[in-house]
DNA sequence: ACCTTCGGTAAGGGTAATAGTTATGG
DNA sequence: ACCATAACTATTACCCTTACCGAAGG
């Protein structure tokens, strides 16, 4: 960690990835991004493992330097008695950098709220706590427990692994390494001495989690990918030889020790493959009730010796035995049932209603109690997967979005029966049976020069967010009934969803992060509706405030005062025209300093969906005009201290008329918000949906030939950074998938794996 | 001699993704 | 019968925790 400077009511962070929080004299916090500091962002050769790095083809290059950056801010409470909080940014690309570079991100200012005080010293004493210890054994463990801390476990999310990358990144910087392995595998215990305590920071996991999970991203040896026949021939050999010496034989093949441990895991010389005999599915039943004392009908799931269960069985591993078990034996010995269309649907309710704000959080045991056609908790939380990935870019939105878009896509199923095939009684789930029920994708704004206020940091920021559901077929549009939407016909579809996305807590206390990534860019200044801006509060929060600017550009085409949104009864949002600006600057409860830069302009093409549709979307090459995005700077760069340069005004409930908000819900108004042209032929949304207005409301618009770029443009690779950071092992198994790709003739990116299935499905 | 810390190994429970198989509908 | 596709099942590469060990240092 660098260097951190107190000052007071500020705290300078001296770091190059990062800007700062600081807090004015009216308790505001301002997140800043000074130029000079983003200068060094791409200045430096980067230091993660080489081999591994990532790459952007640069192809195109307008392209890319158009394109948005993933940028992802973490705020960290910096010590126990300030209210400070380092924010680190972190970009994916080279191309992010640049875009840094130019000074995308300027300002975010957040209104204080008395939760403040909490966040900090709580946040901070757990993460010192925990990430400081090394903690193996369970008393460790029981003894902070009691102290009241908490930890994370379980897979590393991708905001973990960013704020690793980043801090390994940093000690490197510091010390003038070029590259982790060799601190890592090179130096001395001695000579690497804080280096685990130190990029430890940040990440509420104990040190030896960290230093686990440093090695097996470093160690090149760890992902290597399928064992060849010969090497299992080489490796039974090798077993023979020298038994359990996981090291020895590792380093024979080129493989790490853990890994040829778990590949002699999966071969027992006695083990047979493809379906069970009966015979062989009535004995693991009779072993697994005998091994856990249980009675057959009785639902067993845990607290099986699965290597104990093998054994016995004799002819299947640990892991058939166990895959045996909880997808299938346990489910139809106790008498269970089949999953429905409806099963699916209620699980996306069940998970909704435990309004948990991050997935690690689910308790399947729980969910999956007493549900007859889940066949385990296990199980269920696959079936989550599966469902999981009708949202395209699942990986890429949080939690709670996820969860809202699925609820809408199952609504917008169930509605309608044309975009659904499986209705005709067989009973066999069928979801995606139907051509014009696809994949959906939702799409997030970044956080940038846009930017607003929220009241209430603790829960968050929010971001405009997009559903687009893709349909790949010539189709003619479906038709929706009222509660729904009409479609447009043509090739593809999308809605756009509004609003939604949290600043999500990453696990550490007090550690959110806004998350965004590169080939979601800020598709909302491309689209019919280009929302820009927003921000929220608590859900409870009286402020809550959700601002969404239509691009001025928009508004002249519209009307002066387009109200977007009511996201809760209490506030209204209102976007209005640069002409209003002025006097409704005095109204605004939100500061947006919005430094725009033609530069920033145009967005990036929607990569993922038109590399999606290569051949299928012939929209026109979108233009924009920054001409227009510099006569708003230059008309309003003169603001006063208000910063308000954005067209944004935000009214709280006192002054809302009731005209208003019947305004806010009629549908038309709406409709008209998002109307939008096509360069080529002028395209009118007929009608919106809105459902009902509350907290819960997600503003469908239809905006068919939105952020869809001419494909030509697209390069796949600019696909590639979903991922925040670069996780090398992502990288390294995006490098294969390219490699593979490239020899089909068109490289592949792990990522747009899905696109590809989406495609494939068609 | 004893304790603590750090760094390490082996075992085993687990997940996520994919490969393989079967069912289904045209 | 045939094919394409979706759904389901099996497999496997990789992940993470736990228990435990030993060297170094106080």
């Amino acid at each position: 960690m660098s260097t951190v400077e107190e000052d007071s009511d500020t705290v300078t962070v001296e770091t190059v990835n990062s800007v700062t929080l600081t807090q004015d004299t009216e308790g505001n916090l301002i997140l800043h991004c000074p130029q000079n500091e983003a200068d060094e962002i791409d200045s430096e050769d980067s230091t993660e493992p080489p081999h591994k790095r990532l790459c952007l083809s640069s192809e195109d290059d307008q392209s890319i330097d158009d394109s948005t950056p993933c940028i992802s801010v973490v705020a960290l409470p910096l010590s126990e008695n300030d209210q400070s909080f380092e924010v680190t940014m972190t970009a994916t690309t080279e191309v992010a950098d640049d875009e840094i570079t130019e000074g995308t991100v300027t300002q975010i200012q957040i209104l204080q709220n008395e939760q403040l005080d909490e966040i900090s010293p709580l946040g901070n004493e757990e993460v010192s706590a925990v990430s400081q210890a090394w903690f193996t054994t369970k008393e460790d463990k029981d003894s902070l427990t009691n102290k009241g801390h908490k930890w994370k476990q379980g897979m590393w999310s991708k905001e973990e692994i960013d704020i690793l990358m980043n801090n390994i990144e940093r000690y490197l910087k510091a010390r003038g390494i070029k590259d982790a392995t060799e601190i890592i595998f090179e130096m001395s215990k001695d000579e690497r001495k804080d280096f685990y305590r130190t990029i430890a920071w940040g990440l509420n996991r104990p040190l030896f989690a960290v230093y686990r999970r440093v090695l097996r991203m470093y160690d090149d040896r760890n992902h290597v990918g399928k064992y060849t026949p010969d090497e299992i021939e080489k490796l039974k050999e090798l077993r023979i030889k020298h038994g359990n010496d996981w090291a020895t034989i590792g380093a024979a093949l080129g493989r790490s020790a853990s890994s040829v441990k778990d590949r002699c895991r999966l071969m027992k010389d006695t083990c047979n493959t493809g379906k069970w005999t009966e015979e062989e599915e009535k004995r693991l039943a009779e072993v697994v009730h005998e091994l856990t004392s249980t009675e057959p009908g009785d639902i067993v799931t845990q607290g099986v010796s699965w290597a104990a269960v093998a054994e016995r069985v004799g002819t299947r591993s640990e892991k058939q035995c166990r895959s045996k078990w909880l997808n299938y034996l346990n489910w139809k010995q106790s008498g269970g049932t089949e999953w429905t269309k409806e099963d699916e649907i209620n699980l996306i309710l069940r998970i909704a209603e435990l309004d948990v704000a991050d997935e690690n959080d689910i308790n399947w045991d729980l969910l999956a109690e007493g549900w007859s056609s889940v066949r385990s908790p296990q199980w269920l939380r696959s079936k989550w997967w599966t469902i999981k990935r009708q949202i395209a870019n699942h990986k890429d939105v949080s939690f709670p979005v996820l969860i809202k878009g699925l609820k809408q896509l199952h609504e917008n199923q169930k509605n309608n029966p044309t975009l659904l095939e499986n209705k005709s009684g067989s009973g066999v789930p069928n979801s995606n049976s139907n051509s014009s029920v696809q994949h959906v994708q939702i799409r997030v704004a970044r956080l940038e020069d846009n930017t607003a206020i929220s009241p209430s940091p603790m829960t968050a920021l929010q971001i405009p967010v997009q559903i687009t559901h893709v349909s790949s077929t010539d189709s003619p549009a479906a038709t929706v009934d009222s509660e729904t939407i009409t479609l447009n016909s043509g090739t593809l579809q999308t809605f756009e969803i509004l609003p939604s996305f949290h600043l999500q807590p990453t696990g550490t206390p007090g550690t959110y992060l806004l998350q965004t990534s590169s080939s979601q860019g800020l598709p909302l200044t491309l689209t019919a509706s280009p929302t820009v801006t927003l921000t929220a509060a608590a859900p409870a929060s009286p402020e809550q405030i959700i601002v969404h600017a239509l691009s001025p550009e928009h508004l002249l085409n519209t009307s002066d005062s387009v109200t977007v949104q009511c996201h809760t009864p209490r506030v209204i949002i209102q976007t209005v025209a640069t002409e209003d600006i002025t006097s409704s600057i005095s109204q605004a409860e939100l500061t947006v300093d919005s430094d725009i830069q033609s530069s920033d302009f145009p967005e990036p093409p929607d990569a993922l969906e038109a590399d999606t549709f290569p051949d299928e979307i012939h929209q026109p090459k979108m233009t924009i005009e920054p001409s227009f995005n510099d006569a708003h700077v230059s008309k309003f760069s003169d603001q006063n201290s208000t910063e308000l340069m954005n067209s944004v005004m935000v009214r709280t409930e006192e002054e809302i008329s009731d005209t208003d908000l019947k305004q806010e819900e009629s549908p038309s108004d709406l409709a008209s918000a998002y109307v939008t042209e096509d360069l080529e032929s002028p395209t009118i949304v007929e009608q919106v949906d809105q459902t009902t207005i509350d907290d819960e409301t997600i503003l469908i618009v239809p905006s068919p030939h939105s952020f869809i770029q001419a494909s030509d443009v697209i390069d796949t690779e600019s696909v590639l950074p979903l991922t925040t950071l670069t996780d090398p092992i992502l990288q390294h198994h995006q490098e294969e998938s390219n490699i593979i790709g490239s020899s089909l003739g068109s490289p592949v990116s792990e990522d747009s794996k899905d696109v590809e299935d989406l495609v494939n499905c068609h």
